[in-house]
DNA sequence: CGTTGATTTGATCAGAGTCAATCCCGGTGG
DNA sequence: CCACCGGGATTGACTCTGATCAAATCAACG
Protein backbone atom coordinates (compact mmCIF):
# COMPACT_ATOMS: atom_id res chain seq x y z
CA UNK A 1 0.00 0.00 0.00
CA UNK A 2 1.94 2.84 -1.15
CA UNK A 3 -0.81 4.64 -2.74
CA UNK A 4 -0.32 8.19 -0.76
CA UNK A 5 3.38 7.79 -1.86
CA UNK A 6 1.68 7.54 -5.30
CA UNK A 7 -0.73 9.65 -5.29
CA UNK A 8 2.06 12.13 -4.50
CA UNK A 9 4.73 11.53 -6.96
CA UNK A 10 1.51 11.59 -9.45
CA UNK A 11 0.92 14.88 -9.21
CA UNK A 12 4.19 15.67 -9.88
CA UNK A 13 4.24 14.06 -12.79
CA UNK A 14 1.45 11.78 -13.71
CA UNK A 15 2.41 8.29 -13.91
CA UNK A 16 1.54 4.75 -16.80
CA UNK A 17 -0.05 1.83 -14.49
CA UNK A 18 3.52 -0.38 -14.95
CA UNK A 19 4.75 2.87 -13.15
CA UNK A 20 2.06 2.45 -10.76
CA UNK A 21 2.33 -1.41 -10.02
CA UNK A 22 6.30 -0.82 -10.18
CA UNK A 23 6.00 1.78 -7.14
CA UNK A 24 3.29 -0.74 -5.35
CA UNK A 25 5.71 -3.67 -5.33
CA UNK A 26 7.94 -1.04 -3.02
CA UNK A 27 5.49 -1.49 -0.74
CA UNK A 28 5.15 -5.19 -1.00
CA UNK A 29 6.06 -6.29 2.75
CA UNK A 30 4.28 -3.76 5.18
CA UNK A 31 5.84 -3.77 8.89
CA UNK A 32 4.22 -1.90 11.66
CA UNK A 33 5.45 -0.51 14.76
CA UNK A 34 3.92 0.39 18.11
CA UNK A 35 4.41 4.38 19.59
CA UNK A 36 7.78 4.94 20.19
CA UNK A 37 9.24 2.09 18.61
CA UNK A 38 12.48 2.99 17.05
CA UNK A 39 12.10 1.92 13.00
CA UNK A 40 15.49 3.44 12.16
CA UNK A 41 18.60 3.80 14.51
CA UNK A 42 21.43 6.10 14.18
CA UNK A 43 24.86 5.43 13.67
CA UNK A 44 24.49 2.47 11.65
CA UNK A 45 25.03 1.83 7.98
CA UNK A 46 22.53 3.38 6.21
CA UNK A 47 21.42 0.45 3.92
CA UNK A 48 17.53 1.22 3.63
CA UNK A 49 15.16 3.84 4.24
CA UNK A 50 11.44 3.76 4.48
CA UNK A 51 8.07 4.55 3.24
CA UNK A 52 5.05 5.54 5.97
CA UNK A 53 2.25 4.78 4.74
CA UNK A 54 -0.39 5.24 8.12
CA UNK A 55 0.53 7.12 11.29
CA UNK A 56 3.48 9.60 12.42
CA UNK A 57 7.34 9.03 12.70
CA UNK A 58 10.15 11.57 13.81
CA UNK A 59 13.40 11.92 12.51
CA UNK A 60 15.63 13.37 15.37
CA UNK A 61 19.61 13.02 16.66
CA UNK A 62 20.37 12.46 20.32
CA UNK A 63 22.99 13.93 22.00
CA UNK A 64 24.65 12.26 24.94
CA UNK A 65 23.42 14.94 27.21
CA UNK A 66 19.87 14.21 26.77
CA UNK A 67 19.27 16.90 24.00
CA UNK A 68 17.11 15.91 21.37
CA UNK A 69 16.46 17.92 18.00
CA UNK A 70 13.52 16.73 15.87
CA UNK A 71 14.81 17.37 12.35
CA UNK A 72 10.90 16.51 10.60
CA UNK A 73 8.15 14.69 11.29
CA UNK A 74 6.96 11.88 8.56
CA UNK A 75 3.81 11.53 7.25
CA UNK A 76 1.79 9.09 5.52
CA UNK A 77 3.36 9.15 2.27
CA UNK A 78 6.62 10.22 3.25
CA UNK A 79 9.77 8.16 1.32
CA UNK A 80 12.70 9.58 4.08
CA UNK A 81 15.71 11.12 2.06
CA UNK A 82 16.57 8.11 -0.57
CA UNK A 83 19.79 9.82 -1.05
CA UNK A 84 20.90 9.62 2.60
CA UNK A 85 21.42 5.85 1.66
CA UNK A 86 24.52 6.63 -0.82
CA UNK A 87 25.87 8.16 2.77
CA UNK A 88 27.63 5.22 4.83
CA UNK A 89 26.23 6.16 7.84
CA UNK A 90 23.07 7.42 8.93
CA UNK A 91 23.43 10.44 11.64
CA UNK A 92 19.49 10.45 12.31
CA UNK A 93 17.27 8.54 13.88
CA UNK A 94 13.31 7.86 12.79
CA UNK A 95 10.73 6.59 15.43
CA UNK A 96 7.23 6.03 15.64
CA UNK A 97 4.79 8.60 17.59
CA UNK A 98 1.61 6.45 16.70
CA UNK A 99 1.02 2.76 15.86
CA UNK A 100 2.29 2.82 12.62
CA UNK A 101 2.63 1.10 9.15
CA UNK A 102 5.29 1.22 6.67
CA UNK A 103 7.49 -0.44 4.17
CA UNK A 104 11.40 -0.75 4.06
CA UNK A 105 13.05 0.50 1.16
CA UNK A 106 16.70 -0.21 0.08
CA UNK A 107 19.26 1.39 -2.16
CA UNK A 108 19.02 -1.92 -4.95
CA UNK A 109 15.36 -1.83 -4.60
CA UNK A 110 15.61 2.04 -5.70
CA UNK A 111 18.19 1.14 -8.54
CA UNK A 112 16.23 -1.24 -10.12
CA UNK A 113 12.89 -0.16 -10.00
CA UNK A 114 14.55 3.13 -11.64
CA UNK A 115 16.47 1.26 -14.43
CA UNK A 116 12.99 -0.50 -15.39
CA UNK A 117 11.49 2.79 -15.25
CA UNK A 118 13.53 5.26 -16.20
CA UNK A 119 11.13 8.09 -15.76
CA UNK A 120 10.57 7.53 -12.22
CA UNK A 121 13.66 9.09 -11.14
CA UNK A 122 12.32 12.75 -11.99
CA UNK A 123 9.17 12.45 -9.45
CA UNK A 124 11.56 10.59 -6.61
CA UNK A 125 14.40 13.24 -7.53
CA UNK A 126 11.67 15.81 -6.71
CA UNK A 127 10.63 13.75 -3.33
CA UNK A 128 14.20 14.82 -2.45
CA UNK A 129 13.88 18.43 -3.67
CA UNK A 130 10.80 18.48 -1.28
CA UNK A 131 12.51 17.15 1.71
CA UNK A 132 14.88 20.01 1.09
CA UNK A 133 12.87 22.14 0.65
CA UNK A 134 11.12 21.08 4.47
CA UNK A 135 14.41 21.86 5.92
CA UNK A 136 15.54 25.08 4.67
CA UNK A 137 12.17 25.87 5.89
CA UNK A 138 12.57 24.62 9.50
CA UNK A 139 16.18 26.05 9.45
CA UNK A 140 14.23 29.57 9.05
CA UNK A 141 11.56 28.83 11.42
CA UNK A 142 14.28 27.29 13.87
CA UNK A 143 17.17 30.41 13.37
CA UNK A 144 14.73 33.49 12.83
CA UNK A 145 11.41 33.08 14.08
CA UNK A 146 10.09 33.46 17.72
CA UNK A 147 8.25 31.00 19.40
CA UNK A 148 4.42 31.83 18.48
CA UNK A 149 5.78 31.62 14.64
CA UNK A 150 7.52 28.75 15.17
CA UNK A 151 4.83 26.76 15.82
CA UNK A 152 2.70 28.58 13.87
CA UNK A 153 4.97 27.56 11.00
CA UNK A 154 4.99 23.80 12.20
CA UNK A 155 0.91 23.39 12.53
CA UNK A 156 0.97 24.94 9.45
CA UNK A 157 3.64 22.58 7.51
CA UNK A 158 1.72 19.96 9.00
CA UNK A 159 -1.31 20.83 8.22
CA UNK A 160 -0.29 21.38 4.50
CA UNK A 161 1.28 18.29 4.27
CA UNK A 162 -1.74 16.44 5.68
CA UNK A 163 -3.92 17.81 3.54
CA UNK A 164 -1.81 16.79 0.30
CA UNK A 165 -2.07 13.17 1.72
CA UNK A 166 -5.61 13.31 2.19
CA UNK A 167 -6.25 14.26 5.39
CA UNK A 168 -7.43 17.44 7.20
CA UNK A 169 -8.90 19.13 4.85
CA UNK A 170 -9.72 21.32 7.09
CA UNK A 171 -7.66 23.05 9.37
CA UNK A 172 -8.21 20.32 12.02
CA UNK A 173 -5.88 17.10 12.21
CA UNK A 174 -5.05 14.69 15.25
CA UNK A 175 -1.03 15.72 16.45
CA UNK A 176 0.49 12.49 17.10
CA UNK A 177 2.99 15.01 18.98
CA UNK A 178 3.47 15.58 22.55
CA UNK A 179 4.65 19.27 24.15
CA UNK A 180 8.04 18.13 24.46
CA UNK A 181 8.19 16.80 20.96
CA UNK A 182 7.11 20.16 19.33
CA UNK A 183 9.56 21.44 21.84
CA UNK A 184 12.29 19.23 20.45
CA UNK A 185 11.38 20.00 16.84
CA UNK A 186 11.43 23.94 17.32
CA UNK A 187 13.94 24.28 19.30
CA UNK A 188 11.56 25.47 22.23
CA UNK A 189 11.09 23.81 26.31
CA UNK A 190 8.18 22.02 26.21
CA UNK A 191 7.09 24.03 29.01
CA UNK A 192 7.39 27.26 26.68
CA UNK A 193 5.10 25.34 24.07
CA UNK A 194 2.57 24.87 26.69
CA UNK A 195 2.66 28.47 27.74
CA UNK A 196 2.73 29.80 23.69
CA UNK A 197 0.05 27.23 22.65
CA UNK A 198 -2.31 28.66 25.54
CA UNK A 199 -1.56 32.07 24.49
CA UNK A 200 -2.49 31.01 20.91
CA UNK A 201 -6.01 29.85 21.60
CA UNK A 202 -6.57 32.86 23.95
CA UNK A 203 -6.50 34.54 20.57
CA UNK A 204 -8.80 31.91 18.37
CA UNK A 205 -5.34 31.15 16.37
CA UNK A 206 -5.85 27.14 17.21
CA UNK A 207 -8.10 24.87 19.59
CA UNK A 208 -7.77 21.85 20.95
CA UNK A 209 -10.75 19.53 20.51
CA UNK A 210 -10.31 16.88 22.46
CA UNK A 211 -8.23 13.69 22.61
CA UNK A 212 -5.48 15.52 20.74
CA UNK A 213 -6.73 17.17 17.92
CA UNK A 214 -5.94 20.29 16.88
CA UNK A 215 -7.70 22.69 14.69
CA UNK A 216 -5.96 25.60 13.43
CA UNK A 217 -6.83 28.94 12.02
CA UNK A 218 -5.26 28.91 8.42
CA UNK A 219 -5.12 32.65 7.69
CA UNK A 220 -4.89 33.93 11.06
CA UNK A 221 -1.07 31.68 11.62
CA UNK A 222 0.11 32.51 7.79
CA UNK A 223 -0.86 36.31 8.81
CA UNK A 224 2.41 35.95 11.75
CA UNK A 225 4.70 34.44 9.04
CA UNK A 226 3.27 36.25 5.91
CA UNK A 227 7.17 35.52 4.39
CA UNK A 228 6.47 31.55 4.54
CA UNK A 229 6.09 29.88 1.28
CA UNK A 230 3.69 27.07 1.24
CA UNK A 231 4.97 23.59 0.63
CA UNK A 232 5.59 22.40 -3.50
CA UNK A 233 2.71 21.10 -4.78
CA UNK B 1 37.23 24.98 -14.23
CA UNK B 2 35.69 22.36 -12.09
CA UNK B 3 38.34 20.69 -10.87
CA UNK B 4 36.94 21.14 -7.71
CA UNK B 5 33.82 19.60 -8.27
CA UNK B 6 35.61 16.81 -9.90
CA UNK B 7 37.64 16.25 -7.30
CA UNK B 8 34.80 15.84 -4.60
CA UNK B 9 32.74 13.58 -7.10
CA UNK B 10 35.77 11.10 -7.74
CA UNK B 11 36.36 10.94 -3.73
CA UNK B 12 32.80 8.95 -4.08
CA UNK B 13 33.93 6.82 -6.96
CA UNK B 14 37.11 7.28 -9.62
CA UNK B 15 35.81 8.86 -12.62
CA UNK B 16 36.99 7.93 -16.23
CA UNK B 17 38.48 10.41 -18.46
CA UNK B 18 35.15 10.76 -20.33
CA UNK B 19 33.38 11.36 -17.54
CA UNK B 20 35.75 13.99 -16.13
CA UNK B 21 35.44 15.90 -19.69
CA UNK B 22 32.18 15.68 -19.24
CA UNK B 23 31.90 17.49 -15.86
CA UNK B 24 34.37 20.11 -17.16
CA UNK B 25 32.23 20.92 -20.18
CA UNK B 26 29.40 22.13 -17.33
CA UNK B 27 31.97 24.02 -16.24
CA UNK B 28 32.83 25.38 -19.68
CA UNK B 29 31.46 29.09 -19.27
CA UNK B 30 33.03 30.93 -16.40
CA UNK B 31 31.26 33.85 -15.00
CA UNK B 32 32.43 36.03 -12.04
CA UNK B 33 30.77 38.03 -9.20
CA UNK B 34 31.95 40.93 -7.12
CA UNK B 35 31.22 40.60 -3.50
CA UNK B 36 27.79 41.59 -2.45
CA UNK B 37 26.86 40.77 -6.05
CA UNK B 38 23.61 37.96 -6.23
CA UNK B 39 24.02 35.40 -8.53
CA UNK B 40 20.57 33.56 -8.26
CA UNK B 41 17.35 35.35 -7.06
CA UNK B 42 14.77 33.90 -5.01
CA UNK B 43 11.08 33.52 -5.59
CA UNK B 44 11.57 32.94 -9.53
CA UNK B 45 11.45 29.95 -12.13
CA UNK B 46 14.34 27.74 -10.99
CA UNK B 47 15.41 27.38 -14.40
CA UNK B 48 19.47 26.55 -13.21
CA UNK B 49 21.71 26.50 -10.33
CA UNK B 50 25.02 27.20 -9.72
CA UNK B 51 28.35 25.77 -9.40
CA UNK B 52 31.44 27.35 -7.31
CA UNK B 53 34.72 27.48 -8.68
CA UNK B 54 36.44 29.93 -6.54
CA UNK B 55 35.12 31.89 -3.62
CA UNK B 56 32.76 32.03 -1.39
CA UNK B 57 28.70 32.25 -1.05
CA UNK B 58 25.79 32.29 0.20
CA UNK B 59 22.35 30.31 0.54
CA UNK B 60 19.75 32.44 2.48
CA UNK B 61 16.14 34.21 2.56
CA UNK B 62 15.38 37.66 3.46
CA UNK B 63 12.40 38.28 5.37
CA UNK B 64 10.13 41.25 4.41
CA UNK B 65 10.70 42.84 8.29
CA UNK B 66 14.59 42.74 7.82
CA UNK B 67 15.08 39.29 9.29
CA UNK B 68 17.80 36.89 7.20
CA UNK B 69 18.56 33.28 8.04
CA UNK B 70 21.45 31.91 6.11
CA UNK B 71 21.09 27.82 5.26
CA UNK B 72 24.59 27.39 4.25
CA UNK B 73 27.54 28.75 3.10
CA UNK B 74 28.65 27.74 -0.80
CA UNK B 75 32.58 27.36 -0.76
CA UNK B 76 34.72 26.04 -3.82
CA UNK B 77 33.79 22.75 -5.23
CA UNK B 78 30.05 23.02 -4.55
CA UNK B 79 27.31 22.21 -6.50
CA UNK B 80 23.90 23.51 -5.22
CA UNK B 81 21.62 21.72 -4.86
CA UNK B 82 20.62 20.33 -8.56
CA UNK B 83 17.50 18.99 -7.26
CA UNK B 84 15.32 21.86 -6.72
CA UNK B 85 15.70 22.57 -10.51
CA UNK B 86 12.64 20.25 -10.31
CA UNK B 87 10.38 22.95 -8.09
CA UNK B 88 8.84 25.61 -9.90
CA UNK B 89 10.03 28.69 -7.74
CA UNK B 90 13.09 28.81 -5.82
CA UNK B 91 12.65 29.45 -2.37
CA UNK B 92 16.46 30.99 -1.54
CA UNK B 93 18.66 33.26 -3.19
CA UNK B 94 22.46 33.07 -3.44
CA UNK B 95 24.69 36.04 -2.99
CA UNK B 96 28.49 35.99 -3.55
CA UNK B 97 30.54 37.24 0.01
CA UNK B 98 33.80 37.41 -1.72
CA UNK B 99 34.88 37.87 -5.27
CA UNK B 100 33.99 34.49 -7.05
CA UNK B 101 33.74 32.37 -10.13
CA UNK B 102 30.91 30.36 -11.17
CA UNK B 103 29.03 28.49 -13.54
CA UNK B 104 25.68 28.36 -14.23
CA UNK B 105 24.14 24.73 -14.88
CA UNK B 106 20.53 24.32 -16.21
CA UNK B 107 18.54 21.09 -15.36
CA UNK B 108 18.82 20.46 -19.48
CA UNK B 109 23.00 20.80 -19.04
CA UNK B 110 22.35 17.91 -15.70
CA UNK B 111 20.18 15.60 -17.69
CA UNK B 112 22.09 15.36 -20.78
CA UNK B 113 25.40 14.53 -18.78
CA UNK B 114 23.45 11.81 -17.01
CA UNK B 115 21.76 10.07 -19.63
CA UNK B 116 25.28 10.35 -21.60
CA UNK B 117 27.45 9.14 -18.49
CA UNK B 118 24.82 7.13 -16.28
CA UNK B 119 27.52 6.56 -13.71
CA UNK B 120 27.66 10.04 -13.03
CA UNK B 121 24.51 9.79 -11.57
CA UNK B 122 25.53 8.40 -8.24
CA UNK B 123 27.95 10.92 -7.61
CA UNK B 124 25.41 13.35 -8.20
CA UNK B 125 22.89 11.96 -5.81
CA UNK B 126 25.52 11.69 -3.30
CA UNK B 127 26.46 15.46 -3.67
CA UNK B 128 22.83 15.91 -2.46
CA UNK B 129 22.83 13.61 0.10
CA UNK B 130 26.10 15.81 1.52
CA UNK B 131 24.05 19.02 1.05
CA UNK B 132 21.18 17.10 3.14
CA UNK B 133 23.76 16.26 5.76
CA UNK B 134 24.73 19.61 6.40
CA UNK B 135 21.15 21.29 6.41
CA UNK B 136 20.64 18.74 9.14
CA UNK B 137 23.45 19.53 11.09
CA UNK B 138 23.08 22.70 10.66
CA UNK B 139 19.19 22.32 12.30
CA UNK B 140 20.87 20.85 15.40
CA UNK B 141 23.30 23.45 15.74
CA UNK B 142 20.40 26.14 15.53
CA UNK B 143 17.88 24.21 17.67
CA UNK B 144 19.69 22.48 20.58
CA UNK B 145 22.73 24.26 21.23
CA UNK B 146 24.39 27.50 22.65
CA UNK B 147 25.86 30.07 20.91
CA UNK B 148 29.85 28.94 21.46
CA UNK B 149 28.55 25.60 20.40
CA UNK B 150 26.91 27.12 17.15
CA UNK B 151 29.96 29.00 16.27
CA UNK B 152 32.51 25.99 17.07
CA UNK B 153 29.98 23.52 14.67
CA UNK B 154 30.11 26.01 11.96
CA UNK B 155 33.83 26.94 11.76
CA UNK B 156 34.58 23.37 11.98
CA UNK B 157 32.17 22.52 9.26
CA UNK B 158 34.08 25.30 7.07
CA UNK B 159 37.08 24.06 7.92
CA UNK B 160 36.71 20.53 7.33
CA UNK B 161 34.63 21.09 4.07
CA UNK B 162 37.77 23.80 3.10
CA UNK B 163 40.16 20.90 3.73
CA UNK B 164 38.23 18.31 1.44
CA UNK B 165 38.31 21.00 -1.31
CA UNK B 166 41.78 21.58 -0.89
CA UNK B 167 42.23 24.73 1.03
CA UNK B 168 42.70 24.84 4.79
CA UNK B 169 44.83 21.68 5.55
CA UNK B 170 45.32 23.13 9.01
CA UNK B 171 43.03 24.38 11.03
CA UNK B 172 43.35 28.14 9.33
CA UNK B 173 41.49 29.83 6.44
CA UNK B 174 40.04 33.10 5.40
CA UNK B 175 36.68 33.50 6.83
CA UNK B 176 34.85 35.58 4.15
CA UNK B 177 31.75 36.38 6.27
CA UNK B 178 31.23 39.41 8.39
CA UNK B 179 29.88 38.82 12.26
CA UNK B 180 26.39 39.63 10.64
CA UNK B 181 26.56 36.91 8.48
CA UNK B 182 27.91 34.78 11.31
CA UNK B 183 24.92 35.74 13.18
CA UNK B 184 22.46 34.88 10.23
CA UNK B 185 23.71 31.40 9.53
CA UNK B 186 23.53 30.64 13.73
CA UNK B 187 21.10 32.27 14.44
CA UNK B 188 22.09 34.80 16.83
CA UNK B 189 22.58 38.48 17.11
CA UNK B 190 26.18 40.33 15.10
CA UNK B 191 26.83 41.70 18.52
CA UNK B 192 26.59 38.56 20.52
CA UNK B 193 29.24 36.68 17.74
CA UNK B 194 31.60 39.45 18.75
CA UNK B 195 30.88 38.41 22.14
CA UNK B 196 31.30 34.78 21.67
CA UNK B 197 33.91 34.91 19.41
CA UNK B 198 35.85 37.18 21.72
CA UNK B 199 35.28 34.49 24.75
CA UNK B 200 36.27 32.20 21.84
CA UNK B 201 39.47 33.52 21.73
CA UNK B 202 40.57 34.26 25.27
CA UNK B 203 40.09 30.51 25.54
CA UNK B 204 42.79 29.98 22.59
CA UNK B 205 39.44 27.81 20.72
CA UNK B 206 39.89 30.69 18.13
CA UNK B 207 42.69 32.69 16.58
CA UNK B 208 42.36 35.75 14.35
CA UNK B 209 45.38 36.16 12.23
CA UNK B 210 45.32 39.60 10.47
CA UNK B 211 42.74 40.48 7.51
CA UNK B 212 39.67 38.21 8.17
CA UNK B 213 41.79 34.88 8.35
CA UNK B 214 40.63 32.53 10.53
CA UNK B 215 42.97 29.69 12.84
CA UNK B 216 40.85 27.31 14.82
CA UNK B 217 41.86 24.83 17.75
CA UNK B 218 39.53 21.42 16.35
CA UNK B 219 40.08 18.99 18.93
CA UNK B 220 39.63 21.88 21.21
CA UNK B 221 36.45 23.07 19.65
CA UNK B 222 35.50 19.42 18.59
CA UNK B 223 35.54 18.75 22.37
CA UNK B 224 32.90 21.11 22.91
CA UNK B 225 30.37 19.22 20.65
CA UNK B 226 31.27 15.99 21.06
CA UNK B 227 28.15 14.41 18.97
CA UNK B 228 28.90 16.15 16.07
CA UNK B 229 30.03 13.91 12.73
CA UNK B 230 32.93 15.00 10.52
CA UNK B 231 31.36 16.30 6.81
CA UNK B 232 31.02 13.20 4.54
CA UNK B 233 33.63 12.00 2.26
C1' DC C 1 43.25 62.13 6.32
C1' DG C 2 38.32 61.32 6.00
C1' DT C 3 34.85 58.11 5.03
C1' DT C 4 32.59 53.96 5.52
C1' DG C 5 31.67 49.44 7.05
C1' DA C 6 32.85 46.18 10.59
C1' DT C 7 33.89 45.17 15.25
C1' DT C 8 33.92 45.99 20.06
C1' DT C 9 32.08 47.35 24.46
C1' DG C 10 28.72 48.84 27.93
C1' DA C 11 24.09 49.11 29.80
C1' DT C 12 19.71 47.45 29.89
C1' DC C 13 15.89 44.42 28.62
C1' DA C 14 13.15 40.50 27.35
C1' DG C 15 12.17 36.02 25.67
C1' DA C 16 12.73 31.65 26.82
C1' DG C 17 14.82 28.12 30.11
C1' DT C 18 14.74 25.75 34.52
C1' DC C 19 12.86 23.86 38.60
C1' DA C 20 9.19 22.29 41.07
C1' DA C 21 4.54 21.79 42.35
C1' DT C 22 0.00 20.81 40.70
C1' DC C 23 -3.50 19.49 37.64
C1' DC C 24 -5.87 16.75 34.31
C1' DC C 25 -7.40 12.73 32.19
C1' DG C 26 -7.51 8.28 30.45
C1' DG C 27 -6.47 3.62 31.80
C1' DT C 28 -6.31 -0.02 35.33
C1' DG C 29 -7.44 -2.86 38.94
C1' DG C 30 -10.14 -3.77 42.99
C1' DC D 1 -18.49 1.98 40.17
C1' DC D 2 -14.74 4.07 42.20
C1' DA D 3 -9.99 4.87 43.85
C1' DC D 4 -5.57 4.94 42.19
C1' DC D 5 -1.77 5.55 38.91
C1' DG D 6 1.09 7.74 35.57
C1' DG D 7 2.27 10.44 31.65
C1' DG D 8 1.52 14.64 29.84
C1' DA D 9 0.02 19.49 30.45
C1' DT D 10 -0.19 23.57 33.18
C1' DT D 11 1.25 27.17 36.24
C1' DG D 12 4.22 30.00 39.18
C1' DA D 13 8.71 31.84 40.61
C1' DC D 14 12.99 32.74 39.37
C1' DT D 15 17.18 32.78 36.36
C1' DC D 16 19.94 33.39 32.45
C1' DT D 17 21.26 33.57 27.75
C1' DG D 18 21.19 36.30 24.23
C1' DA D 19 18.76 40.63 22.05
C1' DT D 20 18.65 45.49 21.67
C1' DC D 21 20.27 50.16 21.65
C1' DA D 22 23.83 53.24 21.46
C1' DA D 23 28.40 54.81 21.60
C1' DA D 24 33.19 54.15 20.63
C1' DT D 25 36.95 52.04 18.12
C1' DC D 26 39.20 50.08 14.37
C1' DA D 27 40.79 49.20 9.73
C1' DA D 28 40.90 49.37 4.95
C1' DC D 29 40.84 52.24 1.15
C1' DG D 30 40.43 56.09 -1.83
Amino acid sequence: MVRALEQRLAAFQPLTPPESAALESLGQSVKSAAKGQQMLAADCAADHTIIIHRGWGMIYRDLTDGRRQIMQFCLPGDLVDPCSLLVSRRDFAITAISPITYSEVSLDDLTQIISEHPRLALPLLWNEAREIYLLRRHLLSIGRMNAVERLAALFLELSERLALAGHAPDGSFSLHATQQMLGDATGLSAVHVSRTMRSMEDEQLIERTGRNRLAIDRSGLQKLIPDLTTVPS
